[in-house]
DNA sequence: TATTGTTATACTCTATAACTATA
DNA sequence: TATAGTTATAGAGTATAACAATA
């Protein structure tokens, strides 16, 4: 797949996206497009109605966390994007058990979220099938050395994403 | 991010994935996510009302593509993943006169969807707006040498999926 | 009989704005 | 007055199954 060095009007004078960026940059979307679905219908299969969002909320507070609970507008940054969507996935998940949520200690507006351990216990059923899925579909045409280049060029640009101004800094009431 | 060498019953015995790519995956998944949703408001705000599902058709035809046309089939496997979506998103592109749907001349039962001018305009006109919001969430913390690094390790992921049996593949109708 | 695309329908998900409670 | 979360509501998107047309 090519694309042409200057597209749309983007000049080389104004140095933007070249072609090499432009095909990087496609080719992650498609990837990751194709791969969630691929990982959606696994969930389907086997983990019993766990929609793809919530495995996310699921795996960010059972492995990303080591406490293992987040406050509500993190969550909400990182995996849902809007803060009521957040409370529709969370009181889903309540209903099934899987997490748990209670008001804030220190500050009794926040409300932090655990993962309970039926929350663990389906996300250890459910992670042979879906890193089966995973190797099959993203690491079978890599080298360990080219996962370990991935990781660590998608490290830095995860970081920097996640220290942009989130979803929960846009001005709520406009007047 | 560390996530353990071995994960919920997955032993080393039985190889699949490690810490490492299991890093790379949450992250590809994570940063995928956050661009869309980044690109998502960008499209919205620039290119009135057009999502990116849309978009990406719109790409996929216009960049892709070298005749600016594919078969709906295609389509769907590629960006959509039902048939009955991209009838709908053809349908809504369509009446915006953005793309073009003409029954095959080969195969009457194939539909091809093709790019209009009006199509190809739009998306001139977004691009410049879009590589900038893509240069700033993704290639920010990137090399020049970085990028290409990704889109070589991408490109071969891409392709391996799209060789994948496709979704149309599966039957339509058990028995 | 298999394949392509559309349609009818139901459902899931998401977002905006209004609302409550706390800081 | 600002922030955290919830709720009501409405709209967009998606999928399944049934359908018509063609191979």
């Amino acid at each position: 797949m090519k694309y042409p060095a200057s597209v749309a009007g983007v000049t080389d004078e104004q140095p933007s996206l070249d072609a090499v960026e432009l095909g990087a940059y496609f080719a992650l979307m498609e990837v990751a497009g194709l791969l969630r679905h691929a990982v959606d219908q696994q969930l389907l299969r086997e983990a019993g109605d766990l929609s793809y969002v919530q495995f996310q909320l699921l795996t960010r507070l059972g492995l990303d966390s080591s406490t293992g609970s987040e406050r509500m507008t993190d969550l909400a940054d990182g995996v849902v994007y809007s803060r009521s969507g957040l409370t529709y996935q969370a009181g889903l998940l309540e209903k099934a058990d899987l997490v748990a949520r209670t008001p804030s200690a220190n500050d009794e507006r926040e409300v932090t979220v655990g993962i309970t351990d039926a929350g663990r216990t389906l996300l250890a059923t459910v992670l042979p099938g879906h890193t089966e899925v995973i190797g099959r579909h993203l690491f079978q045409p890599l080298t360990a050395e080219d996962a370990e280049a991935l990781a660590d060029l998608l490290a830095p640009v995860r970081d920097h994403m996640r220290s942009l101004p989130p979803r929960s800094a846009e001005p709520r009431y406009r007047r």
